[in-house]
RNA sequence: GGGCCUGUAGCUCAGCUGGUUAGAGCGCUACACUGAUAAUGUAGAGGUCCGCGGUUCAAGUCCGCGCAGGCCCA
């Protein structure tokens, strides 16, 4: 026989793991996709994860994110691929493999060659590939991971070097340099990891000079620097445009000669003491400078001044020496006036190119624009005063030469350009191998030309939907509003090589767009003797094997690869196409699969791979490369802490899955707060979730199962009419209905957590507690009619609903529940929720939920008001007064509802109660009109006569007199609320009003009495473990007292609700003495077997 | 240093375009209810809506300045 299967006590771990092996066993997540082929594509982007460090718990955020919004369209009809892929390159990887290997990058190629070493970062890249695997298929993670794309394999490297040609024939990647850490004794630049090494900034003391850049006559501009020796190469002064500057009469201090000087006005005090004096003749007292402030500017007034060069050894080839606007100047330190060297810091570089500013160049022996401090860190010989000096004292051998900057300091004091020097004790890098300080230096980069682009990419951005849209437009937006061209080159081993070739003396390039492109300029290098011969079939893209192939330019010169690898960062941008091969293959897979509708990972990303994802798709396709983003926070301890395994606040997810189920967190993480928020992760609140939601759901299934198998309910007979229908069943079905519309808003908004509260919602408030508390009778009675196949039917349609609309979150229970009553029913042919139609919502009655949302206030407030006045809910009460009900036709049908929860006879309603009515003011409508007379017209409403409030209902006009002026209200102008009826038990909440007649005469106590019985026999039962279905035989001692005779009078009642055949008084016995209310009775119940 | 986010009951969170007395769940206390429930109902205790200033008839909500925590970038 069939029968609805079901655990007794929920385990939700168990569950998933039948469930999980269902699928391995149906191949349903392949089916799920297979059976949608011919749907609308939904395209998902998989950001993909470096496999080289084990997942964390705030993966399980992520992929709960993604999976749930694949699901869901997938039930939509979409079809929805998921392709799984992995990020494999890059300098995480490589730094992790020196420390294993113990060998520092200068190491590589020379203590281990290029290849081991390559070799043993591709080794190391997937050490954690199969914990990665694993959690997916615990979390029931759905995407494909048998066929991922690797950033390292060869076909995905071609694809990246054909988007890098496509943008190398828009003329959008170039070679030029970018300031960086750089240690001069080794010749090497610093990466900012490298930089971040403790003990790297040290104090150190410095000479810092405010120097006079000399604008008009006797004007001079006040700026200070801590890196004298870049005061040759100053090209530009910058000031903030709102900070306030002021013109100083003074003298200098060296030479005292009589100057004006321009700073800010905040770095006044800093400067100059004491009261401002027109003493500027006086120079008898040295330790004291006279000043005067003379005139006052904005910085935006001083924009555009020109100014004289300082140390005019090297002339600039461009614009220069004048003063520009940039937003990094303060007046917390120096003079509030930047000294810009174009070469010497990133800032400086920045501001350079975004006014067009030239960088002081001098050419060298090969003809290339190079800095006036070569890569050894000594001045070029066109600094004649101090050609071959290293600018930094540290660098020099021989420590009783004087510092550069001290011999700057020197010069600059007896020209009359320095205002003061002095030592400066800063804190400043220092390279971790030589302990030496670095420099800030131009070292060639190449560079992806993103600026070109930055309209584009913040008009395309517009067109993205960000949750939370913030991240879009604050974080993202501004990060477009302050783009710079894209650092692309590292020079490091591990990473897809830039495929640009070059001749020595750089007049040549070229930039490969594919494997057999290579293989026919290969060709042409053999026939000129470069190369001995052609590549190998199997050619390994990475270095060293590319940078051995030589090319042949034009003119038959050799071309040498730039021995550059990429921004790992391009690599899992370029994926929409490099995951296909494209477009070398699957062209019309890539075609339809751009851009993506929905990606989703964490907040970290923004200036990860969503923007590199967004700056290829802009320049390249110039559409943008997502539609939807949904940005996930970060996963916090409960107490709000960063998880780090130093604090050891970290938790094992597999662990965290395995104890509660993944159902259970996936629940919890999605329910408990966005997934933008930061989570604080509490163990206790997955315990809520498992107690609140899931126990709550499965209770309700094994209500079902229970009677169902009982009575055979396999929901043979056809559906029965909604006319048929108990009004409770047309309003949870109503109600179901309702809760498919908004989960459904819900999920195409993108707003899980919404999703996830509503079901939540539904399933514990109006299904368990309201619906079938309501209903338990209906399933419990022994006829079979159409009143209880319409119970059936209808509690069947909405956990199967539910199961349908949870599914995408919590993957497995919902299956669990569904197959287990589909497989009974047999109505539905999947055999997985996940490959069913997500239902689609019909009809709904609104008035209906209104009328029942009444209905549960209004027993709420009389369960209030009996516990007030203590009178227990089994004792009948004669009335119940209803004041201020919404009302429709069906109204009447519901008072039986009310009856029976609140255990009245009769229910009166009264509307015309003027007597007890009170006014208040609809804010929001008189305030718009009133505004400031507010106050007065608030105390005038309130203060309004029932008969006024009367006149107004019945559609009158009521002029109101304000201090003479006559204001017309009319009834939609007040809120009228009854609060207080005298002399009855009353209780308001909004406009309901209730009030109880709590008079009990004779019959109602009797009856109150027999429920009472009821209740101990009922209670009996249960102790002596009597089955549902048995049933009993009551035999009671005979007595003459009040009690006795009640029992008598209600015995067809007592013997209906408590299943007994056989009532009966007997003259003796033995058995339990129940007493009520100070009377007892002693009782037996007997099983009839 | 810059940008962004968050701050509401002991805890986790709602609170739409400003509008009646700021809500829910958990936890706590008491009583009730239970023929599915590990539940549930009712009541009580628990709030400087982070602070200060401003706009407004009216501010948890809008604006400014701070404070605290977080993230990203320097």
């Amino acid at each position: 026989m069939k029968r609805y299967k079901t655990q007794p006590q929920l385990n939700l771990l168990k569950v998933a793991q039948e469930i999980e092996l269902f699928w391995d066993a149906q191949e349903t997540f392949v089916r799920s996709i297979q059976q949608r082929e011919v749907g609308t594509p939904f395209v998902f982007f998989e950001g993909p994860p470096s496999a080289n460090g084990a997942p964390g718990v705030h993966h399980i955020l992520s992929m709960t994110v993604k999976d749930l919004f694949t699901r869901y369209k997938t039930m939509q009809g979409y079809y929805v691929r998921r392709k799984s892929g992995w990020d494999t390159h890059g300098l995480p990887v490589e730094l992790q493999v020196e420390k294993k290997l113990a060998i520092t990058k200068e190491d590589i190629g020379k203590k281990i060659s290029i290849v081991d070493y390559n070799q043993a970062c591709r080794s190391t890249v997937m050490a954690y590939k199969s914990a990665w695997e694993a959690l997916n298929k615990r979390l029931g993670y759905w995407k494909d991971n048998l066929n991922p794309y690797i950033t390292y394999e060869r076909d995905y490297i071609e694809s990246v070097w054909y988007l890098l040609k496509a943008l190398y024939n828009k003329k959008l990647l170039y070679k030029g340099y970018s300031i960086q850490p750089y240690s001069p004794p080794t010749g090497v630049g610093l990466s900012s990891h490298e930089l971040n090494q403790p003990g790297c900034y040290k104090p150190v003391k410095d000479i810092a000079i405010v120097a006079q850049f000399k604008s008009t006559e006797n004007e001079y501009l006040l700026a200070w620097t801590t890196t004298p020796w870049t005061l040759p190469a100053n090209s530009a002064l910058a000031v903030g445009a709102t900070i306030q500057y002021v013109k100083v009469a003074t003298i200098n201090p060296y030479t005292r000669l009589p100057i004006q000087v321009i700073l800010a006005e905040d770095a006044v005090q800093r400067f100059f003491t004491g009261e401002q004096a027109k003493c500027i003749d006086d120079q008898s007292d040295h330790s004291i400078l006279p000043w005067e402030i003379v005139a006052r500017y904005t910085g935006a007034d001083l924009v555009g001044l020109r100014y004289e060069q300082l140390l005019p050894y090297v002339q600039p080839k461009g614009e220069a020496f004048k003063v520009v606007a940039a937003d990094f100047v303060t007046t917390t330190e120096g003079t509030g006036i930047v000294h810009i060297a174009p070469t010497f810091g990133a800032d400086d570089y920045r501001i350079a190119q975004k006014e067009n500013i030239a960088a002081i160049m001098v050419t060298n022996a090969a003809g290339e624009s190079v800095p006036i401090v070569d890569r050894k860190g000594r001045f070029v010989p066109e600094i004649t005063d101090f050609a071959g000096r290293y600018v930094k004292a540290a660098y020099e051998e021989d420590a009783t030469l004087p510092p550069v900057d001290l011999l700057i300091a020197r010069k600059l004091k007896q020209e009359n350009k320095a205002f003061k020097v002095e030592k400066y004790e800063h804190s400043y890098p220092h390279c971790w191998r030589t302990h030496k300080p670095i420099l800030y230096y131009p070292l060639d980069a190449w560079f992806i030309k993103t600026t070109a682009y930055k309209e584009l990419l913040i008009e395309l951005n517009d067109t993205i939907q960000w949750k939370p849209a913030a991240v879009g437009k604050g974080r993202f937006g501004n990060w477009l509003e302050n783009l710079v061209d894209w650092n692309l080159s590292r020079e490091r081993y591990w990473g897809t090589p830039l495929p640009i070739w070059r001749t020595v003396d750089q007049k040549e390039e070229k930039c490969i767009s594919s494997i057999a492109e290579l293989m026919f300029e290969v060709e042409q290098a053999v026939l000129a003797g470069y190369m001995k011969e052609q590549l190998p079939a199997d050619i390994d893209l990475h270095r060293p094997y590319v940078d051995d192939i030589v090319l042949v330019s034009s003119n038959g010169l050799p071309m040498y690869r730039e021995t550059a690898v990429i921004d790992v960062w391009f690599d899992s941008g370029a994926m929409p196409c490099a995951q296909w091969h494209y477009p070398f293959e699957n062209q019309e897979i890539f075609e339809k699969g751009f851009p993506a509708d929905f990606i989703a990972e964490g907040v970290d990303q923004t200036r990860g791979w969503f923007f590199t994802l967004h700056v290829i798709a802009t320049l390249l396709f110039e559409i943008p490369a997502f539609k939807n983003v949904v940005v996930n926070g970060l996963v916090l301890d409960k107490y709000g802490n960063k998880m780090s395994k130093s604090i050891g606040n970290t938790i094992d997810p597999m662990e965290l899955l395995t104890q509660y189920g993944p159902d259970a967190i996936r629940w919890y993480m999605i329910s408990n707060a966005n997934p933008w928020d930061n989570l604080k992760f509490d163990a206790a609140g997955v315990a809520e979730a498992v107690r609140k939601f899931f126990i709550t759901l499965h209770s309700t299934y094994n209500f079902f199962v229970l009677y169902a198998n009982i009575d055979q309910f396999f929901f043979t007979k056809s559906v029965v009419a909604p006319s048929a229908l108990d009004e409770s069943d047309r309003w949870i079905i109503s109600r179901s209905h309702t809760l498919i519309k908004t989960v459904t808003q819900a999920y195409d908004h993108y707003e899980p957590t919404l999703v996830a509260r509503m079901i939540q919602d539904f399933v514990v408030d109006d299904l368990s507690n309201w619906y079938v508390r309501l209903n338990r009778k209906r399933f419990w009675k022994n006829s079979q009619d159409s009143n209880k196949e319409a119970a059936y039917q209808t509690l069947y349609h909405c956990l199967i609903t539910v199961s349908k609309l949870m599914a995408p979150i919590a993957p497995f229970y919902a299956d669990y529940l569904y197959q287990a009553l589909n497989q009974v029913t047999e109505k539905e042919k999947h055999h997985s929720v996940h490959l069913v139609d997500f239902p689609i919502a019909e009809a709904l009655d609104p008035i209906l939920e209104a009328e029942m949302r009444q209905v549960q206030k209004i027993v709420s407030m009389a369960h209030a008001l009996r516990k007030k006045h203590k009178i227990k809910v089994r004792q009948p009460l004669p009335s119940i007064r209803i004041i201020g009900l919404f009302a429709s036709t069906g109204w009447a049908r519901l008072e039986a509802l009310i009856k029976a929860e609140i255990n009245v006879k009769q229910i009166h309603y009264l509307d015309d109660t003027p007597n007890f009515k009170k006014a208040k003011p609809n804010f929001p409508l008189l305030g718009k009109r009133y505004g400031p007379k507010m106050k007065q017209l608030s105390e005038a409403i309130i203060a309004l006569t029932p008969a006024e409030i009367y006149a107004l209902e019945q559609g009158h006009i009521h002029l109101l007199d304000l201090h003479g002026e006559a204001i017309p209200l009319t009834l939609s102008d007040i809120w009228v609320v009854t609060e207080d009826i005298p002399g009855w038990c009353v209780a308001t909440e909004g406009e309901l009003t209730i009030a109880l007649d709590t008079t009990l005469d004779d019959a109602l106590q009797k009856e109150g009495i027999a429920r009472e019985w009821v209740h101990r026999i009922q209670q009996l039962r249960k102790t002596l473990n009597f089955d549902i279905q048995d049933n009993i035989i009551i035999d009671i001692q005979q007595n003459k007292n009040l009690i006795n005779q009640t029992i008598a009078a209600y015995k067809d009642y007592i013997c209906m609700e408590t299943q007994a055949v056989q009532l009966q008084f007997v003259p003796e016995l033995e058995g339990v003495e129940v007493d009520i209310e100070g009377v007892v009775v002693v009782v037996r119940l007997t099983k009839v077997e």
